[in-house]
RNA sequence: UGGGGAGUGGCCAAGUGGUUAAGGCUGCGGCCUUUGGAGCCGCCAUUCGCAGGUUCGAAUCCUGCCUCCCCAGCCA
C-alpha cells in the first residue's frame, strides 16, 4: 500500500529510508557531496547541572536515532566547563537516564574536562596569533564597553597588549596567581560586529573551584563557547545538533575552528520541545525541587526523565512521542494529550489487565450462598492472546466503584441503578434490588441478586446489559494506596502570569490525590516495583518505589479515555 | 530602528513550480464491544502570516510589509 517510489540510495547502493526531517535532509546532501566521506557521528552534550527532562529526550532521540539511521556513531559527552554549578549526582542521573531512553554510546563516554589541556593549548596558540588577550576590566566594565544591539562596542584598554605580556599573564592565570574575577582571556575579533557573540567573547575565567572530575587541577575554566565546538572537533563529530538559541553562536564556533585550523563539524539547530501544562526550564525545575513544591527530581509529576520513569511512562512510548512530534525550526508547543496518547497506545498493547476498586461501594448478593466462593477466568490482555488468563475469586460480597451506581440516573448513564441489571466483568449479571443508607442519607451498601445462569458474564438466553463493571471480592481483596496525578500546572502555559507574579502561582493544588485504601484483586499481591498494569475501566498504573512488603503503592500513569466523563463535561 | 531565525487547520508537521494541500493528535458523527477502553468507518484548510508581482500554472520564485522567537553572563 505504501508507494515505494525511488528510495534514496547511498553510493554503495544500500537503501536508506527517505529523510524524515530537515536534519536528515542536510545529512543526505552531505553524503551526496562526500563532505564527511559518508560518516555520521553525533553526540548528546549535556551540562551536568540538573536532571534531564523530556525535552532532552527529544534531543537524545534525534542524535542517537540519526546515528542509527545512517549506521553511524553516537557519543555521550558532558559539557562540564562550570564547576560552580555542576555535580556528580547530575552526572550519574544523566548517564542513567540516557541509557534508560535507549541511547547507546558504547565506549564513548566523554567529558569536555578531558580536553582541558588541549583547549588550554589552543588558547595559547590563539594568543600567539595575536587573536586573544588578557583583559583586566571588571565584568561591569566589559559589559559597559560591549555596546548594545544597535550600537557597536568599544575596544578594551587592554586589547592591544603585546603577545608576550598576554602569554605571561595567561600563564599566571593558570598558575593561580590571581583571585577569581581579576581578569579573563578574551578572543580578539570585532567589537563592532552586529553579532554580539563576536564582540571579543570571554574564553577563560578564573574560578578557584573544585571540579567534579578534575578536582583542583585547574583554576581557570573555558567558557562553553570556547570549549564546545572544539570538543565536537576533537571527537570528530560530523553533525553538531543543537537548539535554536545557538544559531547566532555558529559564526563564532566557525571562527575558532578556522583560526585553529582543525577539523570542522557542521552545526545544525532545531527547535526545543515545549509541552502544554509543563515547564522545561532546568532552572525552574530546580526551583520546584529546592522549594519543595514537589518531592524531588523524580516526583511523578515532574517532566524529568526520572519523574516520568517513576510515574510509569515506558521509554518506548517516550521514543514514539519523540518520533511523532517531528523536528523543525519553528517554535512550537505540543499538547500534553499527544504524549498521553503515546503512553496509552503502548500500554494498551503491553499492560496486563487487573481489577481494582479505587472508591469502593459494598455490594451484597442476597441470593448468593453464604460462605461460598468460586474462581472466575479473566483475560490478562485482550490485545495479546499470549498473555493468558488468570483466576479471580468471587464471593457473596463484592466492592464496585462508587461512581458506577446512581440512584437517579440520567438517561445517558447506563451503569448500575435501582432495578437495573448490569454485568460484573467475568462473573455474573446482577440486578440492584435495594439501596441501604445511613442516618445521613449516605449510600453505604447495595443489595443485589445475581443470575447463576450468567456465570462468566454471558446470558444463555441472549439478553444484553448496557454496562460491565469491574469489581473485587471483599473476602479476597488486598489493600493498596493509589496516587492519582493531574497536571502540575493549571495553565497551558505555566509562564503566563500577572505582573509581579511568577510561575509558581500556576501550580495545580490538585496535582496529587492520594487514595490511601483501595481494594485490588489478589493477583496484584507482590507486584514488583516498576511493573505496570491496566486497572480495567480506570487507567494504567505503576507500582511505585514507596511500596513495602506490607503496603503496595500505585501511581496512576494515565487514565483511560472516558467517554462518559466527556459527555458529562459537555452537560 | 543591529544581527540571526521562524510563520501551512485547535496542536504538531509533510510539502522543494503542475498532487483533490500527506500523516498524527484533538474534535465531531457512526459501527462494534464482557473495559462507555481498544478497534473499525466517515467528517474536519478552495487555502498555506498579509499585499503585490513573475508564470499557462505559486504554499513553493521575486518585492514590500506584518507577527513571533533568540543574542548585550566572567551561564550553558
Amino acid at each position: 500500500m505504501a508507494t515505494k517510489e525511488q528510495d534514496p540510495k547511498t553510493t554503495e547502493g544500500e537503501e536508506i529510508s527517505a529523510p524524515t526531517n530537515f536534519v536528515h535532509e542536510i545529512i543526505d546532501q552531505h553524503n551526496q557531496s562526500g563532505r564527511f566521506e559518508g560518516r555520521v557521528h553525533t553526540r548528546f552534550p549535556p551540562e551536568p547541572n540538573g536532571y534531564l527532562h523530556i525535552g532532552h529526550a527529544k534531543s537524545i532521540n534525534l542524535n542517537y536515532g540519526t546515528a542509527m539511521k545512517y549506521g553511524g556513531k553516537f557519543n555521550l559527552r558532558f559539557d562540564d566547563t562550570n564547576p560552580a554549578k555542576e555535580e556528580q549526582e547530575y552526572i550519574d542521573s544523566i548517564i542513567r537516564d540516557v541509557r534508560w531512553l535507549g541511547g547507546d554510546w558504547e565506549d564513548r563516554l566523554f567529558y569536555a574536562s578531558d580536553y582541558f589541556q588541549q583547549i588550554y593549548e589552543w588558547a595559547v596558540q590563539l594568543i600567539k596569533m595575536d587573536k586573544a588577550y588578557v583583559d583586566h576590566q571588571t565584568a561591569d566594565e566589559i559589559r559597559a564597553l560591549r555596546g548594545t544591539l544597535t550600537e557597536p562596542g568599544k575596544d578594551s584598554p587592554y586589547r592591544n597588549r603585546p603577545v608576550e605580556e598576554n602569554l605571561d599573564l595567561f600563564e599566571r592565570m593558570k598558575n593561580g596567581e590571581f583571585p577569581d574575577g581579576t581578569c579573563v582571556l578574551r578572543a580578539k575579533i570585532d567589537m563592532a560586529s552586529p553579532n554580539m557573540n563576536m564582540r571579543d567573547p570571554v574564553l577563560y575565567r578564573i574560578l578557584h573551584a573544585e571540579h567534579p572530575r578534575t578536582g583542583n587541577q585547574w583554576c581557570i575554566y573555558p567558557m562553553y563557547d570556547w570549549a564546545h565546538g572544539q570538543s565536537d572537533s576533537i571527537e570528530r563529530i560530523t553533525h553538531s545538533i543543537c537548539t535554536l538559541e545557538f544559531e547566532a553562536h555558529r559564526p563564532l564556533y566557525d571562527w575558532f575552528i578556522d583560526q585553529l585550523g582543525i577539523y570542522h563539524p557542521q552545526q545544525i539547530e532545531f527547535a526545543r520541545l515545549n509541552i502544554t501544562y509543563t515547564l522545561m526550564s532546568k532552572r525552574k525545575l530546580l526551583r520546584l525541587v529546592k522549594d519543595g513544591h514537589v518531592s524531588g527530581w523524580d516526583d511523578p509529576r515532574m517532566p524529568t526523565i526520572s519523574g516520568l520513569r517513576r510515574r510509569g511512562y515506558p521509554s518506548e512510548a517516550i521514543r514514539t512521542f519523540c518520533e511523532r512530534i517531528g523536528v523543525s525550526k519553528a517554535n512550537s508547543v505540543v499538547e500534553i494529550g499527544l504524549l498521553e496518547h503515546c503512553i496509552r497506545e503502548y500500554l494498551n498493547e503491553h499492560a496486563l489487565r487487573r481489577m481494582a476498586v479505587l472508591n469502593p461501594l459494598r455490594v451484597v448478593l442476597t441470593n448468593y450462598p453464604d460462605g461460598q466462593s468460586e474462581e472466575m477466568d479473566a483475560v490478562n490482555n485482550p490485545e495479546d492472546p499470549t498473555a493468558g488468563i488468570r483466576k479471580v475469586p468471587f464471593s457473596k460480597v463484592v466492592y464496585i466503584e462508587r461512581e458506577d451506581f446512581m440512584e437517579n440516573p440520567p438517561k445517558q448513564f447506563f451503569r448500575l441503578a435501582p432495578g437495573r441489571e448490569v454485568r460484573l466483568r467475568y462473573a455474573y449479571f446482577i440486578t440492584c434490588t435495594e439501596v441501604i443508607k445511613d442516618a445521613n442519607g449516605e449510600i453505604v451498601e447495595l443489595h443485589c441478586t445475581y443470575d447463576p445462569a450468567t456465570k462468566g458474564g454471558d446470558a444463555p438466553d441472549g439478553r444484553k446489559v448496557k454496562a460491565t463493571l469491574h469489581w473485587v471480592s471483599a473476602a479476597h481483596a488486598q489493600r493498596a494506596e493509589v496516587r492519582v496525578y493531574d497536571n502540575l500546572f493549571t495553565k497551558p502555559n505555566p509562564e503566563e502570569t500577572a505582573e509581579g507574579e511568577d510561575f509558581t502561582v500556576n501550580l495545580n493544588p490538585n496535582s496529587l490525590q492520594v487514595i490511601p485504601a483501595c481494594y485490588i484483586e489478589p493477583a496484584l499481591a507482590g507486584a514488583e516495583i516498576g511493573s505496570r498494569y491496566q486497572f480495567e475501566r480506570q487507567g494504567y498504573f505503576c507500582v511505585d518505589l514507596d511500596t513495602t512488603p506490607d503496603k503496595l503503592v500505585f501511581n496512576r500513569i494515565v487514565g483511560l479515555k472516558d467517554a462518559w466523563a466527556k459527555a458529562q463535561q459537555k452537560g
